[in-house]
DNA sequence: TGATCCAATGTTTTT
DNA sequence: CATTGGATCA
């Protein structure tokens, strides 16, 4: 510790409270000038950052300055002298953000910064609030924290035990359920009755309690646990909670809006007592309500803490002008927001860009070719980003880049800690550091095959169950015994064996040598040099970046502990390359261009969102695109696409209400020619007249299919414009040199939704599409039609992608 | 016990 | 389409 302090913080030894500093006015600005790190803050952000003392609720807006708020804040009262490192609680979501603060704190104030040992994330400070009170949850305090896999493989167990239909009630869906529970602040005694039916006929909850008293037989918790536990631990425990609201004199709380009820009851917990706590959040952003998080949490802030000062950074630093309207405008449409309208002093700029494809791989065209024009222009690759709704749709993108040889890096993905071969590995090691770490032995121990199968298992783990033993001295047992054929019983002896060597290795050498020893001569590198799989190379990639990794920590145990909580690793820099990422984890991050494709009905918004939780889910996926629009610095080009394969299924897709939500006089809809090579016939009519210099399609009326007749129509009565997709592939082809669509001043609606009904179809018509086939019209909404296909069955279309048969 | 074949099943995912 | 888990057979 380099502070200035002369104490290392001593858990435990808690500094009596410093009324008298609390009392001591302490204001840098009686003296002389301001500090330098409140220099170059908006009146707002330094009504935020000089409001130490009592509730504060920040409304940071997208590109608000919310990071540099938090930050200055938490220097400040250490600059101050209003509290010390060690007695302020600051809290984020992921270990990047917690990284990040702590990083711009010690630029503003030094090393002293350092001393934050409560600044991470709510499950880092609560797993060591949890080491330090273990025992008063029934745990130790070398308790270990398990992974998704472990909790389901529990399960799994619990529920055949209990002879519910393990098909039909998943340890997935009871995973997700125990979990629900937790976020909410449940044990198994206050889950409410109502709650019961909702698994296996009202098992849930017997389970849940079997669960948690199997977890603690392990001496282990899952996430959920960490904050639960700390929980039971204040609630049950007066003076350990009364001594942490003693110790942390400031509480700062980042991405409020993302907190789940656990979390908000624990901050209320620890924050209540000195009543100094920082909330900074965002409402219009809250984007993980399926993982719990509950947008009420800030709604009620004010109620929670009454005489809480409110502040709200409007100003936005980040976006043109019209990629704040377009964002803003849209958002307009949910209910139930605390209302924050971003402005900004800067003007001009590029309008939000809308086009509409023929299919996903002309989206994928059309995106790839802005890169490289925009490449060429000047622009560098890391400065572009495709942020799509869900995984499935970045192939398309990662095919053409490959093939174009565009540099590109996937954020997110399958996580680095969560692939198979890491977690086996690491159950090697758990094993080896602590032998009645069971879960982990299950794992593996037919992992690499050595033959010993599922009945021996079963076997097993009936033994140790009954003896009240682990699984290795269970498996020691059975060696003994004749309970086992021969040929297993060796392989068995063997595995024990090799584990016994293997722990008597770690304090002779290095650790990154043990798990290099160890998975050679648990054969199983071997296993996977055999394995023909197309995936079998990586994975030995993988295990190698793992040995690397490993280097920076001391020992084994520091790195076990690490890694429990911190599941990723922080990747080398891989330079120059286009970020394709999900809406979800591009949160928090800015890119000067950034492509928005997908905006179709079903995909984005989510069918599934809308689904289960209805007007809901619908808010949240527009909170979605909020934030994805606000992303983009300086330009923000969104697509969607007529047809789209998913699952190997040609869909017919229509464009998401979001583009019909933005506000007309800030987008450019013009469309590119070029991505529409769906259908033979459509390419011909694409090439044959467009290509028609100084001609509008829409106004040479030479084009003849059906859509484009009722586009033209619409033109000309109502000044829509490009409005109607029901223009379909006609409109959303009206660009190009010839003919740039520009959208007219009308209902300031870029897509009408309840387009005239003066369809050229009818029921009972008989129609063409290049995808289907052939179908009947079954009914007509606006420009929609539903048409029973003679092959595809029942779809939706836009009329003017199909053709009178 | 382990290989092989077929059917079901697919979001988002901070820790 | 692509992966995964299961049931079935050698």
């Amino acid at each position: 510790m380099s502070s200035g302090y002369d104490s290392t913080d001593p858990f435990g030894d808690l500094p009596a409270p410093r009324i008298s500093d609390l009392a001591r006015p302490q204001a840098p600005s009686g003296g002389g000038p301001a500090p330098d790190y409140l220099s170059g803050l908006n009146t707002e952000q330094h009504e935020a950052v000089v409001t130490t003392e009592g509730p504060v609720l920040v409304l940071a807006g997208a590109g608000t300055g919310k990071t540099r708020v938090l930050t200055t804040r938490l220097a400040h009262i250490l600059a101050t002298g209003r509290a010390r490192p060690w007695e302020i609680l600051a809290v984020t979501f992921t270990n990047k953000a917690a990284r990040e603060m702590r990083e711009r704190i010690t630029h503003i104030i030094g090393p002293e910064a350092e001393g934050l040992r409560w600044l991470g994330t709510f499950h880092s400070v609560a797993a060591q609030i949890l080491r330090r009170h273990a025992e008063l949850v029934g745990l130790k305090s070398n308790y270990t924290i398990i992974d998704t896999d472990d909790n389901e493989r529990l399960l799994k167990q619990l529920i055949e035990a209990a002879n519910i239909d393990a098909k039909r009630w998943t340890p997935r869906i009871l995973s997700g359920l125990i979990d629900a529970w937790k976020n909410r602040g449940w044990t198994p005694d206050k889950v409410p009755p109502s709650e019961a039916g909702e698994f296996a006929n009202g098992e849930g909850i017997s389970l849940y309690r079997q669960y948690q008293e199997r977890l603690r037989i392990l001496n282990a918790c899952d996430f959920g646990d960490l904050l639960l536990h700390n929980i039971t631990i204040f609630t049950g425990n007066p003076d350990v909670l009364a001594d942490f609201q003693r110790r942390f004199q400031y509480v700062m709380v980042d991405e409020y809006q993302d907190t789940n009820v656990a979390q908000y009851l624990w901050l209320r917990l620890l924050a209540q007592g000195r009543q100094n706590v920082c909330c900074v959040g965002d409402d219009d952003q809250s984007i993980y309500g399926w993982r719990g998080a509950e947008v009420d949490n800030i709604l009620r802030f004010e109620r929670d803490f009454p005489g809480a000062k409110v502040v709200r950074l409007e100003r936005n630093y980040r976006s043109t002008e019209h990629i704040l309207a377009a964002a803003s405008t849209l958002i307009t449409a949910n209910k139930g927001r605390l209302g924050k309208t971003l402005w900004t002093d800067e003007t001009g700029g590029e309008k939000v860009k809308v086009s509409g494809v023929w299919d996903g791989e002309a989206e994928s065209r059309m995106v790839a070719d802005e890169i490289e024009k925009a490449k060429r222009a000047g622009r560098r690759y890391n400065q572009m980003a495709i942020l799509v709704r869900a995984s499935f749709q970045m192939r398309a993108f990662e095919e053409r880049f490959v093939m174009l040889q565009i540099p590109y890096k996937v954020v997110g993905g399958p996580r680095f800690f969560e692939r198979a071969e890491i977690r086996d590995a690491h159950a090697y090691l758990r094993l080896i550091q602590s032998p009645d770490d069971d879960l982990a032995f299950e794992r593996i121990v037919n992992t690499p095959k050595r033959g010993i199968g599922d009945t021996s298992v079963q076997k097993l783990l009936q033994i140790a169950r009954v003896e009240g033993i682990s699984t290795v001295e269970a498996a020691r047992v059975i060696i003994g015994s004749d309970d086992l054929p021969a040929r297993t019983r060796t392989a068995l002896s063997n595995f024990i064996r090799d584990l016994d060597r293997w722990r008597a290795q770690i304090g002779n050498m290095h650790h990154q040598r043990v798990l290099e020893m160890v998975l050679e001569e648990s054969g199983y590198t071997d296993a996977l040099r055999l394995d023909k799989g197309p995936q079998s190379q990586t994975r030995l990639e993988n295990l190698k970046e793992l040995v690397q990794s490993m280097g920076q920590f001391d020992s084994l145990e520091a790195y076990l502990e690490h890694v429990s909580l911190v599941m990723d690793l922080d990747r080398e820099a891989t330079g120059d390359a286009v970020w394709i990422m999900t809406l979800h984890s591009a949160k928090g991050l800015e890119f000067p261009l950034v492509f928005l494709p997908g905006w179709e009905e079903g995909v984005f918004p989510s069918q599934r969102s809308m689904d289960d939780k209805g007007e809901k889910g619908l808010e949240e996926e527009r909170r979605l695109a909020y934030v994805g629009i606000t992303r983009a610095r300086e330009e923000a080009r969104i697509s969607f696409v007529a047809n789209r394969q998913v699952y190997g299924r040609w869909t017919s897709q229509l464009p998401s209400r979001f583009v019909d939500e933005l506000p007309l006089e800030h987008v450019d809809a013009g469309s590119e020619t070029g991505y529409y090579g769906g259908g033979p016939g459509m390419q011909q009519t694409v090439s044959s007249r467009w290509d028609d210099p100084g001609v509008s399609a829409f106004q040479s009326g030479s084009y003849d299919s059906p859509g484009w007749k009722r586009a033209q129509d619409r033109v000309q009565q109502s000044a829509r414009g490009f409005a109607e997709k029901g223009g379909g592939h006609a409109a959303w082809r009206g660009g190009g040199s010839a003919a740039r669509a520009k959208p007219i001043e009308g209902e300031g609606r870029l897509v009408a939704v309840s387009a005239p009904t003066n369809s050229a179809y009818s029921r009972g018509d008989r129609v063409f599409h290049v995808k289907f086939g052939y179908g009947q019209v079954a009914s007509i909404e606006g420009n929609k039609l539903t048409v029973n296909f003679d092959k595809a069955g029942e779809k939706k279309v836009i009329d003017s992608f199909v053709e009178k048969a």
